[in-house]
DNA sequence: AATAAATAGATATGACACATAACAATTATA
DNA sequence: TATAATTGTTATGTGTCATATCTATTTATT
């Protein structure tokens, strides 16, 4: 004769999982909405034949015609040898081109090629838009105070480490 | 002769990489200022030897006595071949234990030992601690609002794909 | 009851993100 | 000129995450 489920945490199986612990940090709801915006924009990408990373890549080098690997590696936060990779993918995709600077052998000048400006509008539409699907529920105000918190603990560290 | 820099985005060298076009996106917005939060985690975490996922597993067990592996990676979102490792990790430091479920001989229910309630006690007073810092930009109000719109986010997909 | 289907955990494997060390070519500095 | 620093590159390792497949057990179907 079983006992009816009466008593939680015992040792009986346990029903329902609780994360209420998790739930007190703020990295913890970060990370959980974080992954459904990935997971949306990933989806959205796919049609482009985008990551994330060659799409940060690509918006950034069309904003910024000229730049250098390296500046670009500092800034979409990655490290210079992995772009190299990226790099060599939009090229050979004809999305981007690596012009000599000037008066530095050693370095590129990034820019994007026409096909990469008319693949990069595009997606750049969807983006936003389902971005907009995603973000349906928040109301302007909600989205810019969102924003302002996320911008602040964005810079919350920066300095100290002597 | 060469033009004065007056134009920007010419032939010229970029001297100050601009990224507003990616600061337009709230998700670019989040993955900084996670990255932020995610950095500070890790380094918090190093002391006790625990990563975020070892990390989030023994909290939840430490919460969830008696669950099983399938229901903590439903309840962290991770594939449950990924889990069986970090169990394992845990278990072989004697942190938690495989018990068996009564009725289920598949199944394994979890449970923290009495080590790993210890160091999971100084683990989250130290993660809190943490995050207090990190956070002290923010006013109560603000945490709250960043919460729920967190929470928002999270929640706005679940649904369709019919 | 016998067979089929579903479930829990485990193993193997691959894709991708991310970090570090070391190198050649070039430029800047002492 | 000799030395140091920078730019892009190659090689390599680690961590996260996903999928397919396997076993042993349990549940459902007939």
């Amino acid at each position: 004769m079983k006992k009816p489920a009466s008593k939680p945490n015992a040792t009986k199986a346990v029903t329902k999982v609780s994360d209420s612990s998790l739930r007190r940090l703020v990295g913890y709801h970060m990370k959980r909405a974080f992954n459904v915006v990935q997971t949306d924009l990933t989806k959205t990408l796919k049609p482009f034949d985008l990551r994330m990373i060659t799409y940060s890549a690509l918006v950034t080098i069309s904003e910024n015609p000229g730049l250098r690997q390296s500046q670009l590696a500092d800034a979409i936060d990655i490290e210079r040898p992995n772009l190299v990779v990226i790099i060599d993918e939009l090229e050979r995709r004809d999305l981007i081109v690596r012009d000599r600077v000037p008066n530095d052998r050693r370095a590129y000048a990034l820019k994007t090629t026409p096909l990469g400006d008319r693949l990069l509008s595009k997606a750049f539409k969807s983006v936003v838009a389902h971005e907009e699907e995603l973000l349906a529920s928040l109301s302007p105000e909600e989205r810019t105070n969102l924003i302002s918190a996320l911008k602040l603990i964005e810079n919350s560290q920066k300095k100290d480490t002597p």
